[in-house]
DNA sequence: ATATATTGTTAGACGTCGTTAACATTTAAG
DNA sequence: CTTAAATGTTAACGACGTCTAACAATATAT
């Protein structure tokens, strides 16, 4: 029975830091979450308390932190948002990791589990069917830099057969 | 020179909210406002003492409220980031309107001008170009519809053979 | 084992954003 | 005009999240 309790965008950055943290380093420190946060220990104390009081931690002074069942959960979710948000930035948008990292940062707390699947089936599109592929970003990018119009290649085979993305490489002189 | 002032997630709110209102109704009440974004009157006035004090609006007391042209910029730059994320959503996700409303207005504050350019132009790339188009779309859509495999007219002409479904449904952490 | 360095907590302040209750102003009716 | 209703502001407060400074506990080194 997952707790419907509501928590904020910061409560939900701390628990992912504090999931991240104990997978790599085993333990979660006071100062390595604060570190890896951006902010002082003061405020990592405070964090704690409320993720304790909503269930989400177990926390005593002094002693390290360990995400409760239910605080394991909400990080992993987060973490996927996350990871879903920024492999879409990046493979659909084609855009470079360090804009991916930030924006998947900002927007994972809003991204609805309806638009987070939907990003994964279009993930899993492009990377499965041979229609779209590989083939179609590479196509995006030539669009993009050939100044937003439909390139030669494309204006007669459309209705009928859809082309293999084998035609990525091929065709480099045709564009202008 | 934009002024690099940053500015607090509800105060874009607040101007966004502001300038829909002059639009549709001329002017823009703190009563409304206030509905619109669904808090009492007097968050409202202390929004626009914050927004004033930013020079984002014109407020004296009991006036009618406008929007200086720096906040007008801003304004209208939420605006945009709004509507093309909700396109987005709503055209190449095919997700409900209602969907790509709410996550649009979560995830607009955090979208970086990068992100928002691409999305445009990807919105260009299947209106306009010929191989990727409304197909393309349709094509996710029944990609979708049955499964997450590659259909029927699109198995042969691909070397490489469709990877069983990895994603979407299932829930797994193996992402460090 | 004891002194010191590191790590973590508490206390108190501040800024933001929201609330309600009370007061002020403006608008609209009579 | 005068008064009642609607609208807007002020005041006082609470929750959150951050900070710094001071204090407490734990770990480390000699």
């Amino acid at each position: 029975m997952p707790t419907t309790d509501l928590i904020s965008h910061q409560l939900e950055d701390y628990l992912e830091a504090i999931f991240q943290l104990t997978e790599e380093k085993r333990v979660a420190r006071v100062s390595d979450i604060a570190h890896s946060m951006g902010v002082q220990m003061p405020s990592v104390t405070g964090a704690l308390k409320h993720l304790a009081q909503h269930g989400l931690v177990n926390y005593e002074p002094y002693q390290h932190v360990t995400l409760t069942t239910e605080g394991d959960e909400i990080a992993r979710a987060m973490v996927r948002r996350h990871d879903v948000l920024k492999r879409f930035i990046s493979q659909v948008l084609a855009l470079p990791e360090y804009i991916a990292e930030h924006d998947a940062c900002g927007m994972e707390h809003a991204l609805s589990d309806e638009a987070l699947n939907r990003m994964i089936e279009f993930l899993e599109f492009i990377e499965t069917c041979p229609r779209a592929g590989d083939g179609l970003i590479e196509h995006f990018r030539r669009f993009r830099e050939e100044g937003l119009t439909a390139c030669d290649g494309c204006a007669e085979p459309q209705a009928t057969e859809p082309k293999p993305s084998t035609g990525a490489k091929q065709q480099e002189g045709e564009h202008a």
